[in-house]
DNA sequence: AACGAGAATGTAAGCGCTTACATCAGAGAG
DNA sequence: CTCTCTGATGTAAGCGCTTACATTCTCGTT
C-alpha cells in the first residue's frame, strides 16, 4: 500500500549546527531559550535554519523533553454546530495558554472513539477533553494509569464521579417539559437521538419522563422515536409519531436539528405550528432563531463551556492530585414560536 | 491505584519486554506485524501490554520509523458548517485508508495559520490540506523544501499553479449575477467577507464585477461592504448599503451566513423579499433552505470535495513527482425564494 | 599581567522505538 | 546422527532532540 516515495532527507538539528558552525546544543538553545545565546551566534543559527528550511521534529523533541503542550479532544462529529462552537472556544482559550489542540472525530462510533483516544495519547496529548460520560470503563482505567487528565464536557451528572463541565440535561429538559404541561399538553411525544452510548440524549428523555411523572401523567406512554441526528430523520420521525399516536399535541426533540426536521414535516403535512402541534428543540443553534416560526428550545452556553473547559483541564494537568469540582453551567429556555397552548379537544 | 504526584513513569516497550520475558524487538513485532511472532509468544506479550497499560509512544515510533500516517488540515474556523462538513468527509475518507487526521483552526488569522502549519509539519504530518491559495510564498517554499505535499481546497483558479480541488468561485458568482441581471436588476450591491487573505471572497466579488461588465453595467459602482462572517454583521451591512445606495434592488452576499443576516435586516426594516429587495447567498448551507423565504444561493459539493481531496492527497504522497491536475467541482444555482424580478421603477 | 567569576558554548548521554543483522532451535534430508 | 534450512527471537545501532555537565572565553579586578 505505502510505497515509500522519495525518502527525502530533511535537515536536522545537526545539519543546522554544522551549517552555522556551532554545536547542536547551541542550536537547540537558540530555538528554545534564545536569551541564553549571544546575539551574533543566534543570528547565524537562525540564518542557517532559514536557509535549510529546518523545522524541529516534534517527535524527537517530545521524546527528549517529555512534554508536548498538546491537548486532545475527540468529538462525535464536526458536522454539528454544537460541538464545533464549543471546541472552537476551547481551542482559542488553549491557544492563549500556549497549548496546541489536536482534534479527532469519531463519527459517533464508540470503537472509533476508543481508537482515537489511544492515538491522541500515543501522540503525547498531555490531557483530553471528552464528550459525555458513556465510555468503556477500561478506557478510563487506561487514562488513569497513564496519568492523562480527562475532562468530560457537554454533560453533567451529579451522580457521576469524573470531573465534568456541562449542563444538567435532565433538569433542563424537565423544565421545558413542565412548561409544555402548563400549556395544557398531555399527549407528548419525543424524538431522540440514539440513546445507547449517549448519556445526553438519555438524560434529556429522562427529563421528560421526570416532568410527566411529577404531573401524574402516564409517562410510560410517552411516544418515543429514536433516530440519528439529521433534519431528514427528524422529518420521518414526526410522520412516524403522528401515525403511531395521532393525538400527540407536543413533540419534544432532544436537539434542534431533529426539531427543525419535525417542523418541516409538520409544514408539509399541513399541520399549523403551534396552533395544532407544538415542537421544541435543544441546543439553541443558529437555525433555531431562523425557522418560521422560530424554535422554542433550551439555550446552552457552548462557547463558555469550551472556554472554561480549557481552564479546568490546564488546572487538572498542573495539579493532578485534586480533581476540580464538576461544574454545571446554567441553561435557559428560549421561548419562541413553536411552543403554544395545547389545542382544545 | 498509585497516585504518583508528577513525573509519572509510563511503561515503555522495554518494560513490556521484561514483563513478558522477551526482547524489545519481539514486542515491537507483536504490535506492528503480529504474524511474524508465534502465537504463544504473542499472547504473552499482549497480556503484558494489557497489564501494564502500555501504549506506544508515537513520537519515538515516528522517529524510528520515519512515517506517521498522519495528515493535517488547517481551517479558518470550525464554527462554520462549510468547513466542518468538508473536513468531516475528508477525515472519513482518510480513515478508510488508515490515516489519521490532525485538525487545527486558525481563527482566520494568517499568522496563526502559519504557526499551525509549522506545528503540523513538526508533528510529522505526511501531507497537508489547506484552505484557499492566499498564503505567504515563504510558506509554500518551506513545504516544498520539506517535501510535504499540500493540496489547496475550497478554491480553484486555473491561473494558479498549485494543485487544488475546489470550485470556480468567480464563474459561479458570475452565473448567479447574470441571472439577477436577467431579472432586471441594475443596482446591485454586495456584502463580502474581508477580501485580504481570502481569495474565495475576492473571486466571488470578481465574479459579480465580471457579469456586470458583460452586461455593460457600471461595475465600478457596485456598492460593496466588507465585513467578517456572522449573521449580525450581515444585518448591519444591509442597513449600511441601503443608507449608501437607496436604489439597490439586489444584494448579493459572498456566503449564506451574511445573506441570512441581510434577510433578517430586510424583514426588520419592513422590506419585502423578493418583491422589493432580492438577496442571494453562497454555499447552500442548511440554513439556506430554512429561511423564509428560502435563500437563493450557489450550491457547492462540500462533502464530495472533502472525499476527493483525501484521494488526491494520498496520491500526491505516493507519487511526489507528478502533481495531479487541479479539479474544479461543478456548482449550481439553487434558485429559491429570495431572488425575484427587479421592482418596476 | 595574572586570576577567577560568570557567560557562552560544546560534549555526550539518553528519551522509546524500529529494524538490519546475528543467533538459535527444530525439522527434514541425507 | 549430522547438516541445512527456515522461521522465531535477540542484539544493538540509530532516529533527532534536550540537557546536565564539562570546557572555553571574556572581562573586571587586583
Amino acid at each position: 500500500m505505502d510505497t515509500a516515495p522519495d525518502k527525502r532527507q530533511l535537515p536536522t538539528l545537526a545539519d543546522v549546527a554544522r551549517h552555522a558552525n556551532v554545536s547542536t546544543a547551541t542550536v537547540s538553545r537558540c530555538l528554545n531559550s534564545p536569551d541564553q545565546v549571544i546575539e551574533k551566534t543566534r543570528e547565524r543559527v537562525l540564518k542557517a535554519v532559514r536557509e535549510l528550511g529546518y523545522a524541529p521534529n516534534f517527535g524527537a523533541r517530545a521524546l527528549a523533553a517529555k512534554q508536548t503542550n498538546t491537548f486532545g479532544v475527540v468529538i462525535p462529529t464536526m458536522d454539528n454546530a454544537v460541538f464545533a462552537r464549543g471546541v472552537q472556544a476551547f481551542q482559542e482559550e488553549l491557544g492563549r495558554h500556549g497549548k496546541t489542540l489536536l482534534i479527532a472525530s469519531s463519527s459517533y462510533q464508540t470503537e472509533l472513539e476508543e481508537e482515537q483516544i489511544h492515538a491522541l495519547v500515543a501522540r503525547g496529548a498531555d490531557a483530553l477533553l471528552l464528550i459525555g460520560y458513556d465510555r468503556n470503563p477500561d478506557l478510563y482505567e487506561f487514562l488513569d494509569k497513564r496519568g492523562v487528565p480527562a475532562l468530560i464536557a457537554w454533560s453533567y451528572d451529579p451522580a457521576q464521579q469524573r470531573p465534568a463541565i456541562g449542563f444538567d440535561n435532565k433538569l433542563a429538559m424537565a423544565a421545558l417539559t413542565r412548561l409544555a404541561i402548563e400549556k395544557g399538553h398531555r399527549n407528548i411525544a419525543c424524538i431522540s437521538a440514539p440513546m445507547a452510548d449517549n448519556d445526553r440524549a438519555r438524560s434529556r428523555v429522562a427529563g421528560i419522563r421526570l416532568a410527566m411523572r411529577e404531573a401524574r401523567l402516564e409517562h410510560e406512554q410517552l411516544t418515543l422515536v429514536e433516530t440519528p441526528y439529521s433534519i431528514e430523520n427528524g422529518e420521518s420521525a414526526l410522520r412516524q409519531i403522528l401515525a403511531e399516536a395521532p393525538g400527540t399535541s407536543a413533540v419534544m426533540c432532544v436537539n434542534d436539528v431533529l426539531a427543525i426536521g419535525a417542523l418541516r414535516a409538520a409544514r408539509e403535512i399541513g399541520l399549523r405550528v403551534p396552533q395544532e402541534l407544538s415542537i421544541t428543540g435543544f441546543d439553541d443553534l443558529e437555525i433555531a432563531r431562523l425557522s418560521d416560526p422560530a424554535l422554542t428550545t433550551v439555550h446552552v452556553p457552548h462557547r463558555e463551556m469550551g472556554r472554561r473547559a480549557a481552564g479546568m483541564l490546564i488546572q487538572m494537568l498542573n495539579d493532578a492530585r485534586h480533581a476540580p469540582p464538576s461544574v454545571a453551567l446554567p441553561t435557559d429556555i428560549s421561548l419562541r414560536g413553536t411552543l403554544g397552548s395545547a389545542p382544545k379537544m
